[in-house]
RNA sequence: GCCGCCGUUGCAUAGCCCGGUAGUGCGACUGACUGUUAAUCAGUAGGUCAAAGGUUCGAGUCCUUUCGGCGGCGCCA
């Protein structure tokens, strides 16, 4: 007998065949003389009845939601069942017996929380782990066919990228370190060994942030390449975009239709995107918030504004220098202008932050002073500088918000299985 | 960091404004019924109302504080 999974029975290839499929017990419904079992494996529901003259007839009446089970039987065609096919079984083997399952459909976002080691089993976060799962893999293709190689930066690090005010501490034996906020600095390292790099890897940020787009531990796609400028960035960053969008349509659509999700959303995304200068930026929403002037950060509530008026991704670039962190690159006829660019989604906002890196050393150091930052803290990042030192760009994507953007998910916490946020970090 | 909302049985909730024996649905258990679609019907069990203090003859309800949770802004990806 054949062990198959569920869903190349729900696509009809296994009609009229004796099967043998593995998983658990979704929802159950006894009556007198028949067992309605819905069954789900990795791969889908399908439901499952046994009759009363069936040996196994006891072993399925102890059956409870959530149980492991093995079931024998024969695959047919059926309208009256959901899915349209159903196992009739003639065999229940009962692998895992479960206890009162805790999740039932009366449920408070706060409780599935709490029970997220369970929650992680339901249909909607199967499929989400899925689109994840497959805008991981479509990300790196990308990269690879750009002859891009993948590094794996350190996690634990010994200065700040930015600031430091949003580093996460911790106790490294006798000496204090930090959980990096950015692979930024160590791909810099990276280029001038093996040019184009990209690494995909958490990032920590302790900001305190009590927002449905922030995770304290989150996926941070990040790329950097030599002889680079403005231009070749913000194509780089439209073209893996846009085959990540579109490969999900291709591959998700069954993930997408169960979520209701708008997957028309991901093949409408093409190349070129709009672009607009910080300038032109703060020039358009003026009328709608005088308060706004050169040299003010773009708030939440602005960005949102522009992202209605654009309804898809949208670069904005060219940030007054004095926003901006020490290592971009300003014009040289004009330095109050930094070579850095957002690019940013409808509902969520900035979803990826990239730029021109400062390559002359003397002007790192300017900046780093400027921004009360110790040069000698950042001695092997100046050495890179030093020797043969070349124009670089770079950029970094949040995993998580390109998910919740592309799934229209409600909360960022749904994007990653298992969410860490300022007041949780359980399970 | 600032602001707002929430906490009643395993789960979801009513009751709070206007103080007077804590009610319902789901789940569980018992039984009936059913090609059912997280079915339906009958019955049973299940609650120091987040914690502490205060007001009151009397507090789930009013007041204060604390704890826990959610969200908005700031900050960011």
């Amino acid at each position: 007998m054949a062990l198959v999974k569920i869903n190349e029975i729900l696509a009809g290839r296994h009609t009229d065949q004796k099967v043998s499929v593995r998983g658990w017990v979704y929802r159950k419904r006894e009556g007198k003389e028949l067992i309605f079992m819905v069954v789900r494996d990795s791969t889908g529901v399908i439901q499952c009845t046994i009759k009363k003259a069936n040996p196994s007839w006891s072993e399925a009446q102890k059956l409870t939601i959530e149980s492991s089970l093995m079931l024998e039987g024969t695959a047919k065609e059926d309208t009256r069942a959901p899915g349209g096919f159903e196992i009739g079984a003639e065999a229940v083997t009962i692998i895992g017996l479960a206890e009162n399952f805790p999740i039932s459909k009366d449920k408070s976002e706060e409780f599935i929380r709490d029970m997220r080691h369970l929650w992680l089993r339901s249909r909607k976060m199967n499929l989400v782990m899925k689109v994840r799962a497959e805008t991981l893999e479509a990300a790196r293709e990308y990269f690879k066919r750009q002859k891009y190689t993948e590094v794996s930066p350190p996690m634990f690090i010994s200065a700040a990228v930015e600031g430091g005010s949003t580093l996460f501490g911790l106790k490294y034996f006798d000496q204090e370190l930090y959980l990096t906020q950015s692979s930024q600095l160590y791909l810099e390292i990276l280029i001038y060994s093996l040019e184009n790099v990209y690494c995909i890897a958490p990032s920590f940020r302790a900001e305190k942030s009590r927002t449905i787009r922030h995770l304290t531990e989150y996926w941070h796609m990040e790329g950097e390449w030599p002889f680079a400028d403005m231009n070749d960035l913000m194509k780089f960053e439209e073209g893996l975009m846009t085959h990540v969008c579109h490969t999900i349509a291709e591959k998700c659509q069954a993930e997408f239709k169960e979520l209701g999700a708008d997957i028309e959303k991901l093949k409408a995304v093409t190349a070129p995107f709009p672009k607009i200068t910080y300038k032109e930026a703060i020039d358009r929403l003026k009328p709608k918030n005088p308060a706004l002037n050169w040299g003010s950060d773009l708030g939440y509530e602005d960005e949102k504004v522009l992202a209605e008026d654009f309804g898809k991704p949208f670069f904005v670039y060219d940030y007054p220098t004095e926003i901006k962190a020490f290592y971009c690159k300003t014009y040289a006829d004009h330095p109050e202008v930094a070579m850095s660019v957002d690019m940013m989604v409808p509902r969520i906002g900035e979803i990826s932050t990239g730029g021109a890196r400062e390559e002359n050393k003397d002007h790192l150091i300017e900046r780093m002073k400027a921004q009360g930052l110790k040069p000698e803290d950042y001695e092997w990042y100046l050495d890179l500088r030093r020797f043969g030192t070349v124009p670089h760009v770079g950029f970094g994507m949040g995993l998580e918000r390109l998910l919740i953007w592309m799934l229209d998910l409600e909360n960022i916490i749904d994007a990653i299985p298992f969410p860490r946020t300022t007041r949780r970090f359980y399970p």
